[in-house]
DNA sequence: GTTGAAAGTGTTCGGGG
DNA sequence: CCCCGAACACTTTCAAC
């Protein structure tokens, strides 16, 4: 990937609405190799997807909360129900395995301590754990989907 | 928000690559309508853009860590100095300000170990923190841009 | 890599019911 | 809310440099 891929790449994944044409001319490159470019990036999987961001506040989901877990079933069963168990909650948004202390870590949206409340106790009757543990953000800082493409 | 609104603000936010005549047809709707809709969704800011997503994996940064943040100075001008830390910071993707014990928590993406070494390093000269400490993980079961509609 | 241009498609926004 | 239709812009693909 040289330069120019990288610049196309920073305007798409901040705003993929703009014409190709308007892309260009930021990069520095007529439409028709713009373009190409372009094509191959989605063609080689690099840019995955395009998809419109919401707003949590007006959504009504402005409350996150990480959730981290342990479990004693060290299984690959019991990881593929959780996996299933997770895909079903709209609520959780993000999905880790970790190593060390805490085995898995979620990103969980809801719009308030009730609505958490709520969600927690649908959340352990469908599985197993041996310890969770919740920690509320009081405020989004930052939160970007654009990656950096400095390290390619 | 009606139906509607939903129905297609979920499938914004999963794919927003389709024409609007075929967003109109999978919500039940005929084309003019369904453009208000959308137009009307982006106006109020429900839909805040689109982005392109990339894949970490090909960007080389598809190690993720968190990175739990304690600090002694409760000050706005230390919060505000680090804020434009993390907007410098790239690897930087998510940004919160907790409640509990710790008092920050970052999301880094990062290609490996050794990459993440040399982030912290230079992530520790430009701020003071009483407290951080890192956890790596292993694996992303699931991540997504998609917020809940239920809520509304 | 560049330009220019043609054809096809989608968007946008009138008009009607 | 629906449909129709007509500008208009953008995408996509040429051929030629």
């Amino acid at each position: 990937m040289d330069k120019f891929d990288k610049k196309i790449l920073q305007l798409l994944q901040q705003d993929c609405t703009p014409a190709v044409s308007e892309i260009a001319k930021q990069v520095g490159l007529s439409t028709t190799p713009c373009w190409r470019r372009i094509q191959a990036l989605e063609k080689s999987g690099v840019i995955k997807g395009r998809v419109a961001i919401a707003d949590p506040e007006k959504l009504n989901v402005g409350l996150t909360v990480f959730v981290t877990i342990k479990t004693n079933q060290h299984n690959p069963q019991w990881l593929n129900d959780f996996r299933k168990v997770a895909n079903d909650f709209k609520e959780i948004v993000e999905f880790y395995r970790m190593s060390g202390e805490v085995d898995y870590l979620l990103r969980v949206v809801v719009p308030d301590m009730k609505a958490y409340d709520t969600f927690y106790r649908k959340l352990i009757t469908r599985a197993n754990f041996s310890d969770i543990s919740s920690s509320f953000a009081m405020e989004e800082i930052k939160y970007t989907t654009a990656l950096p493409v400095e390290y390619t």
